[in-house]
DNA sequence: CTTTACATGTAACTCGTTACATGATTAA
DNA sequence: TTAATCATGTAACGAGTTACATGTAAAG
């Protein structure tokens, strides 16, 4: 039988990043230009998306009356489309945080090379983690500038920033337990360089 | 342009699983079936893969000739095709360790939802919370007693092992992380009911 | 007589990425 | 004149999920 028989009741799947999007409109209206940046800049750090994927589920949440679209003209630069949150979306948010998520597994081939270590590649290995060690030191720094700015005090913010406080404390503590495993590894590579 | 135009000359893409896999089989030669339970044990916990992929990765591994297939007929039991590595295969491993890897961005909607905190769900998500925090602590318990039972002292490992020993290390420390963070949120989310 | 384990697959779909197209304005 | 920023999109594909199909054999 076909999926679209089988949820033709009204079931709904996934799509999560359609979720992102309508709890970053619920914040502000903005455009799908402007969603990429918000995205960059605070939700993507737990949902990452790239423009286009933006632009088309803007399409579907519009077609689906989640969502409004607005045309606004602009002196001196292109057109823009902003969009805003209808009530029948934020009924849909409201509901959604009830449903019940599942665990994310990590995806990453960082360990699945690990699995293949060995006296040839050790120092190859060693540059990647060095790498990786890197990224995370700047990302960590980012987020730290952001709390530092916005989450200083957890206890006296409303209940909605208490949440993003959680999942930027989420953020930090990963990069910081990250960067700790980083220097590990490094040490025991060390070690073994050279012998077998 | 067609991708397929772009890519004539050879080059790749990601084919994460399709790696994963033949890791697995450079330690042993497999069927698809024993394949699935081998990531469920072990290189699963950084690369999740369904059996259903698993056979379809199997089928392009072995027309890439990357793989050799054997069926083998057995009393009382279904057949089964085990694969095994071919000396291409053992060569593109060896070239793709080399290859610098992205990192993988998390996408956890959990987060998602505490950007979304309210004093409606808040109860509900400290439900959620409670209940990943149930599921983490299987999950390290596990990867303890992998380590305990394999990988006690890392240092007289051979370097192939070493490498198995920091990526589930990498493993329990995030667990670890993830407990410590979850009991963090609890209590934030604990002081805040019946406040606004 | 039913469930669990073994064993291999196909169909249909959604999700996400990469390449590419288009076109205006502003700053070096 | 070249690059960067703003702004919106399409085409094609790869990656991953879910439902479903098929069958044997052992254990309860």
């Amino acid at each position: 039988m076909l999926k679209a028989l089988r949820l033709a009741s009204g079931e709904e799947f996934d799509m999560a990043l359609q979720h992102a999007i309508m709890t970053a409109l619920l914040e502000d209206n903005m455009s799908g230009f402007e969603l990429a940046r918000a995205f960059d800049a605070s939700l993507g750090f737990f949902w990452r998306a790239t423009h286009q994927q933006i632009y088309q589920e803007l399409k579907k949440l519009a077609d689906k009356g989640l969502l409004r679209s607005q045309i606004i003209p602009q002196a001196g630069k292109p057109k823009k489309i902003v969009y805003s949150i209808t009530l029948a979306g934020r009924t849909t948010m409201a509901r959604w945080v009830f449903e019940t998520s599942k665990v994310q597994e990590a995806k990453d081939d960082l360990f699945v090379k690990l699995y293949n270590l060995s006296s040839e590649n050790l120092s190859h290995m060693v540059a990647e983690v060095e790498l990786r060690r890197g990224q995370a030191m700047k990302r960590l720094y980012l987020y730290e500038q952001i709390r530092r700015a916005h989450y200083r005090d957890p206890e006296t913010l409303p209940t909605r920033r208490k949440g993003i406080y959680l999942a930027l404390g989420w953020g930090i503590q990963q990069g910081e337990q990250f960067l700790q495993w980083c220097d590990e590894a490094l040490e025991l590579l060390s070690r073994s360089e050279g012998s077998p």
